[in-house]
DNA sequence: GATTTATTTCGCTAAATAGTTAAATATTCG
DNA sequence: CGAATATTTAACTATTTAGCGAAATAAATC
């Protein structure tokens, strides 16, 4: 068995690499925002943050919507939901006994949807 | 309220982004291996690969032992737990019915470690 | 002890990233 | 319409990252 590790996902761990873009992310999780709201604790260009924004823009993680002149930024959280499923994948890894994911792998839990093959 | 943003976490975020270095973390999962057998799968020299281990090790994903001249890398669990912490945080956002985190913020659960204010 | 195997470090190049300032595009307001 | 506000795009520089081949280190084997 092998996890998915689709560009995607990738682009989303990128974007989330990052503190100003961490940030961000935290602040829009309490509620959408105009882009100069959402630059204004950092000490950036409006360009530089432009760019930040394009990279969550890019990933999925942000969309925005026009309201008159100012932009306004809302969260999206399918992105930050693959990679959270990604990583509980490992959950037993780090969560139980297991010094790996072999005895998972091996046990019940682990062949649910993958080796169904005591049917065949 | 904000969550914690480490540069231990923006390194972790960092070292995923990678096809080569999450398929690595993906084959660790399933036990110890030596570096040559992790570099295998890549059309990588060897020290273009190790350059990925190190990114790994800096991150403190994975460690290694020596056995003779083979070095034995590990998974460690730590980093991917932080990570999937973090993540987590915003379970709310995109699992329930809310379009933002604001209504857990102001929940008993939002409420239980931040804004102890109803004292005041 | 010379050779082979396993891996890293070094020195380099190419590409991606993060930041800047200046100019461009809309939108609102007087 | 002209000035001010909000934001992006363009052009550029500096830093980081990803890759390579060659040399170095270390252990195993003959």
């Amino acid at each position: 068995m092998m996890q998915e590790m689709s560009p995607d996902l990738i682009r989303t761990f990128a974007a989330l690499s990052d503190p100003v873009r961490m940030a961000t992310i935290a602040r829009l999780a309490e509620g959408p925002a105009a882009v100069g709201e959402l630059a204004e604790p950092f000490s950036l260009s409006p360009a530089g943050f432009s760019k930040h924004l394009q990279v969550l823009q890019a990933a999925g993680l942000v969309t925005k919507k026009l309201d008159g002149r100012r932009h306004i930024c809302s969260l999206q959280p399918e992105p930050l939901k693959a990679a959270y499923d990604w990583l509980g994948f490992y959950q037993n890894f780090w969560s139980g006994t297991l010094d790996h994911l072999e005895a998972f792998l091996e046990s019940d839990q682990g062949n649910q949807d993958s080796d169904k093959k005591t049917g065949l």
